[in-house]
RNA sequence: GGCGCAUUCGUCUAGUGGUUAGGACAUAGCCCUCUCAAGGCUAAAACAGGGGUUCAAGUCCCCUAUGCGCUACCA
């Protein structure tokens, strides 16, 4: 049964190179119906973070990558690991230095393996390797060590991680033979880089995942886009949902070269997820959560219109953010120069002529025609917006003809 | 420097020896239209360079260049 596991270490924060790791072991193990692990790799005991922790939780959690079982700590396995340094010591492999414990690594031949991105062999000599720390002075042990004790253990069967780790791969195949145990397959995937290029991090001005939550991003929007960011899935689709792409998913439809952060694509795609999730009514719920409390926008929710309002923002969003935007101070307009006058003009006029909601249109195209107001113009004036909501839609969330009236008339004062 | 991995439109990519090199985002134009979007249509836009192999190369091999990674008692 496949067994993967996502092994943050709780260094920073957790960007979207990060999540695009855990995301693939995720597919990969529901595709696969196998399962998916947590391991928390803090054994580097002078570069946590304390929030760090948190933020792997409350990241992975928003975006719904449920691992199974409870987390596992390297720092609460310390016992295991020395008794591990034990076995190895017996069999003569290692040797100490300055309090360290040291691996005796082959010097001839070579270690290979072949990996699940291309099904590349890749080949080291180890007239290259050199000797490498297993246990640290302050008895914690490497990445390098309790990576290999933990993943054997655990028995996972696929390691899927960065291909920063490729070079410390033979470190690790030579650990498992000295122990004897069987190789998982290792699949090392392209790393993100930065829009300047470099490795995605934080000093390349990565945003934590948590950040694209504030900034209005949906967990749909945000998904979709880190799958495709080295994964296209056989079938010609770009717009996947979790469960479509978990169908789809295939380790060897992942590319191998490394993709360059564009975040244009997100803008996109969260746009497209917003109206989906509109569609599905589903739009209101985040939209509340988000601005209850925000006295600008919680109008809305309770406007006997709230779904026309809704509906005809999703086509005019890119994130939730935008929401407010839209929303706020609706109908009331900052008149400059001779707005005020074109607006009394404009409310004679809407009182002379004989209309209906159906006709609000026929209605301000006779003004436009007859007084020479452009509908850039009308529009602002109407609704005190350069640009958003159609105006019908306004009139009836102002409440129709009368109040709508009612509130140019109150602007103009 | 050494050792690895990579290199198709600006960006994400399709392509597994024979294609007018396809799609998406972004860009531009047109249509729709009450503003702005959304939507529809169209356009421009790429095989890093050089050698091989082959009747034929984006696809296979080699070299160079460039990018990225590792070269830690970081992961």
């Amino acid at each position: 049964m496949v067994k993967v596991r996502f092994a943050p270490s709780p260094t920073g924060i957790i960007h979207i190179g990060g999540i695009r790791t855990a995301l693939y072991n995720f597919l990969f193990a529901r595709h696969s119906s196998g399962e998916f692990v947590l391991r928390i790799e803090d054994t580097d005991r002078k570069r946590i973070v304390s929030e760090a922790e948190d933020s792997i939780f409350e990241s992975l959690s928003w975006l719904g990558l449920n691992y199974d079982g409870k987390v596992e700590r390297q720092s609460q396995r310390l016992e295991i690991y020395k008794k591990h340094l034990q076995i190895l010591k017996e069999k003569d492999l290692v040797y100490e230095k300055d309090k360290a414990f040291y691996f005796k690594m082959p010097k001839e031949g070579e270690t290979s393996w072949v990996d699940g991105i291309n099904n590349k062999k890749i080949v080291f000599k180890n007239e290259n390797q050199e000797d490498f720390v297993l246990i640290k002075s302050d008895s914690y042990p490497t990445y390098n060590f309790a990576n290999v004790v933990d993943d054997h253990l655990m028995k996972i069967t696929h390691v899927i991680r960065g291909m920063e780790f490729i070079s410390s791969t033979p470190k690790h195949i030579q650990l498992y033979n000295a122990f004897n145990w069987d190789l998982p397959v290792f699949v090392h995937l392209p790393v993100i880089l930065g829009a300047e290029k470099g490795k995605l991090s934080k000093r390349e001005g990565a945003k934590s995942i948590l950040n694209y939550r504030e900034d209005g991003y949906l967990k749909e929007g945000l998904l979709n886009f880190v799958a495709l960011l080295g994964w296209t899935p056989k079938k010609d689709k770009e717009i996947l949902s979790i469960s479509e792409m978990l169908k789809l998913f295939n380790l060897e439809d992942i590319n191998n070269a490394n993709p360059k952060l564009d975040e244009k694509k997100l803008n996109w795609l969260n746009g497209v997820w917003i109206r989906k999730l509109a569609e599905e009514k589903k739009l209101e719920e985040l939209l509340f959560y988000k601005y209850q409390k925000d006295e600008k926008v919680s109008w809305v929710f309770k406007n006997p219109h709230k779904d026309l309002i809704i509906q005809s923002a999703a086509s005019r969003m890119r994130t939730l953010n935008d929401f407010e935007n839209l929303v706020s101070n609706l109908g009331k307009a900052k008149f400059q120069g001779d707005d005020k006058k074109i607006t009394s003009d404009l409310i004679s006029f809407l009182e002379s002529e004989k209309w209906e909601e159906e006709n609000f249109i026929e209605v301000l195209r006779k003004f436009n025609k007859e007084r020479g107001v452009d509908f850039k113009k009308i529009y602002f004036l109407l609704s005190g917006k350069k640009e958003g909501l159609p105006l019908p839609n306004l009139l009836k969330i102002l409440g129709g003809k009368a109040a709508f009236l009612k509130n140019l008339k109150d602007n103009i004062k």
